[in-house]
DNA sequence: GACTCGCGAGAACACTGTTCACACAAGAGA
DNA sequence: TCTCTTGTGTGAACAGTGTTCTCGCGAGTC
């Protein structure tokens, strides 16, 4: 509480500093994300630099973290907006939830590719930093899902057909997962949401980085025709 | 025919800078590929590359058309190889196919992540020299099925309910893709193609950039089941 | 009022890609 | 065989990069 004045300092370029790298990270990508352009932004010695920054490296890591969380929460105000409107349609969250996981992703190609692109030439991420908040997506979309499997909505059919392509190692693993992330669910609804999540992972990977537009065309329609299809694919129906 | 001392040392050397800089990438990644590096390998002065080379993303496209051919060859080789074993079960040879996509994915990470991770820093492939071996795999595979789909080897009952959730822009964008790479191919097919491709190629990228590890365990297992899966979904079933 | 210590500056080092003028020697043509 | 073009290699230089030092200043603290 006492040295406030110092500390809002110090909170200020700190914050001007992210602000400037994310710029350059938007608009020329990781290789623009430069402690001298960053600098020169804020007028500032390059050496001053690193009384607020540990080293490129950490800069790097607060802009996947942020990104992390950006996505993430787009994700989440997406759920929530679906939930306002409709608490009971579990389904509809679901479809606005992973709408938005590839919107952002389309919206923000730079973060996005410093999240989830190849690893960046020399640079690690702290998976004690990320681990966390790269999971939230994932989780909240499992979340609603086992919501939708208490609520006897998610199909017994479905179910037990996945169950029966699902091989011990795996099944084990999805239990694993399962009891370390605290989802109540079984395997099977496990491996029906990882099916899913892959598939809106994989389109989003394809679109972002351009692997896709030689193959589809008009990508907005083929998701949402995608959506629909992975809805049905966990056994659920679009109540109400 | 004349110069062959010149030009057989000529390419000698140029073969040197291209092992030394794939040795690089392998162990370093994109960023270990330095032409100071790749200099020191040869004992060479660093200028005197660039009689070899035009610049450092030159020798980075090279690498990559390298990746890309490789990757290729290698499903070409598992189709070639099932077909051999059984020229008939063209599902076998297209499972055959993407299992060889994965594995030579997870086998060269960073070639992998070179030719369809995050766009490299500063470095823009030029699509004139990689475009056309980058669909290869694709078409391979694309290829096959409209095999399978002349021998009348794909479920009608599939095929009609594929195009009962396409729309017409989405099937538009189809038929222009087989046009331009003369599949022949109606567009509900090239549509199962798509889909079961994304959900290759996601697989691939989310296990090879790590971001499977935490969601999915025994990797094989789960793939060969999504194998099996994705072969029933083109309307296909296991032969003979 | 004295003094600590957070903050900034500037130089320096080791890297990177790229360009230049220069030298040398090997192959081509006479 | 002699000349001479041309391919090849060299070292220095320039403009960048991250990072680390020493040096000060001045605002907040006691």
């Amino acid at each position: 509480m006492a040295a406030t004045v110092r500390e809002r300092r110090r909170q200020e370029t700190t914050d001007a500093i992210l602000r400037s790298a994310r710029t350059h990270l938007e608009q020329a990508g990781v290789e623009g994300v430069t402690l001298r352009a960053v600098a020169r932004d804020l007028d500032i010695a390059v050496s001053a630099l690193y009384r607020y920054v540990d080293s490129r490296d950490d800069l790097l890591t607060e802009l996947l973290v942020e990104a992390f969380t950006e996505h993430a929460d787009a994700v989440d105000a997406a759920v929530d907006e679906a939930l306002a409107d409709d608490a009971e349609d579990v389904a509809a969250a679901i479809a606005a939830g992973l709408r938005a996981y590839r919107a952002w992703s389309v919206a923000h190609p730079a973060q996005f590719g410093l999240a989830f692109g190849a690893p960046v030439p020399g640079y690690h991420a702290p998976a004690g930093r990320t681990m966390a908040v790269a999971v939230r997506p994932g989780g909240r979309i499992m979340g609603l899902f086992a919501t939708a499997h208490e609520r006897g909505l998610v199909d017994e059919e479905v179910l037990t057909a996945r169950a029966a392509t699902l091989d011990d190692g795996t099944a084990a693993g999805f239990d694993a997962l399962a009891a370390r992330q605290s989802y109540p669910l079984p395997a099977p609804a496990i491996a029906l949401a990882v099916d899913a999540f892959v598939r809106v992972h994989g389109f989003t990977v394809m679109e972002v980085f351009g692997q896709l537009r030689p193959l589809v065309m008009p990508a907005d329609a083929y998701y949402e025709q995608l959506l629909t299809e992975l809805v049905a694919s966990l056994g659920l129906s679009r109540a109400s």
